[in-house]
DNA sequence: AATTAATATCGTAATATTGCAATATTAAAA
DNA sequence: TTTTAATATTGCAATATTACGATATTAATT
């Protein structure tokens, strides 16, 4: 087969691994601390920033798009992308949860 | 083409999209939950755990393994799985960063 | 030594991702 | 209204991932 079988997986499960999935590429990590060290929201000149040709970042953004952890918004001839800060916080909101069990139980039993 | 071009990033880009990737499928996120749950360092039940064929288990593991996130002992004839907590650290501190300089310019333009 | 139990590896099918050329869309500018 | 600039979409090739049956490996048990 192939295909991830979401269905057996909770909500939880399958939301955290969207949102890996979403930044589980150098080219969108490279997307998302452009758009950090940036201050203004500038558009277009991601692609003269990364090494790939247009159409491919374009990709990339829809998928960061789709993840909600950008938003780009339409300025005239040129499309504005920005972080999403909201939806970062709840990536961010998993991992601490995640690294806090993490804290209680740091018994390494290997 | 495909297969992403991994040398025209920063090390510290493909290093984060790789732990990223690590924890990207919904079965790997129940593994490292599932390990963070129980105390002990269960092993071969995490077949028993998982909507999924011996094989494909063994296969994820394989992926955590290599990502550094879980350490694997030989226990006889079994093997005990569990979290490599500094791994995991490597992975927090990233994020922590990322969601750091996030805070310090949370001006949202768009 | 044969059996059993636990895990890994191989082979392969189904599907998803990545990348880009070509082309479409959209809106400002000329 | 044609041209230009910015971005998106389509189509397709190369590659990677996911899943599992069959089989191999390894070590305890009989």
């Amino acid at each position: 087969m192939g295909a991830s079988k979401t269905d057996y997986f909770t909500k939880n499960q399958n939301a955290i691994a969207t949102l890996a999935k979403a930044i589980a590429h150098p080219a969108r990590i490279a997307i998302l601390e452009y758009l950090l060290k940036v201050d203004s929201c500038i558009c277009g000149d991601i692609v003269n920033e990364l090494p790939l040709a247009q159409p491919t970042v374009s990709q990339h953004l829809k998928e960061l798009k789709n993840a909600g952890l950008i938003k780009g918004n339409v300025e005239g001839n040129a499309i504005c992308y920005c972080i999403d800060h909201a939806a970062l916080k709840k990536l961010q909101s998993y991992f601490v949860s995640l690294f806090t069990k993490l804290e209680i139980k740091n018994s390494n039993c290997c």
